[in-house]
DNA sequence: AATTTGACAGCGA
DNA sequence: GTCGCTGCCAAAT
C-alpha cells in the first residue's frame, strides 16, 4: 500500500492518540513530529475534520491556552481536562508539568 | 485544478 | 509585558 500524503494526517491522529492521560501537547509540537513544524493549523483542522474520537482536549496551544473552537469553548475544554489531572494556571494549562513529547 | 479556510506560531511595535 | 499582523502547510469545498 502506497503511503499517500495522508501520512501527515495519519501521524497526527497517531500522535494525539498516544497522549497519556494527564498530559498535553501543543499543535506546533504535533505538527513538527508529523513532519511540518509550520503546519500547526493543519493539526487543528484535522482535529475538527479528521478523527474526532481522539483526545483532542489534550491538544492545546503553545502557551497552554485551550482551543477556542473546541465544542463548549475554553470553559468546556477546561472542565474536561481538570478531571484528567491537568493543572490549570488561570485560564491556561500548566505546560510546565504537562507538556509532553512522543520522543520521551 | 484552483481557491479559501483553518481548533496556530512566530515576530514586531 | 501586552496586543496585533503576517506567514506557513495541508485539507476541504
Amino acid at each position: 500500500m502506497a503511503e499517500t500524503k495522508d501520512n501527515f494526517k495519519n501521524r497526527v491522529e497517531s500522535v494525539v492518540s498516544q497522549i497519556p492521560l494527564g498530559k498535553v501537547m501543543t499543535y506546533g509540537q504535533i505538527a513538527a513530529i508529523c513532519g511540518s513544524p509550520r503546519a500547526a493549523r493543519i493539526v487543528g483542522g484535522i482535529a475538527h475534520w479528521g478523527d474526532k474520537s481522539l483526545p483532542w482536549q489534550r491538544v492545546v496551544k503553545v502557551d497552554g491556552a485551550l482551543a477556542e473552537g473546541f465544542p463548549g469553548g475554553v470553559t468546556g475544554h477546561r472542565s474536561v481536562l481538570e478531571p484528567e489531572n491537568i493543572h490549570f494556571i488561570g485560564d491556561k494549562v500548566d505546560m510546565k508539568r504537562h507538556r509532553w513529547s512522543t520522543k520521551w
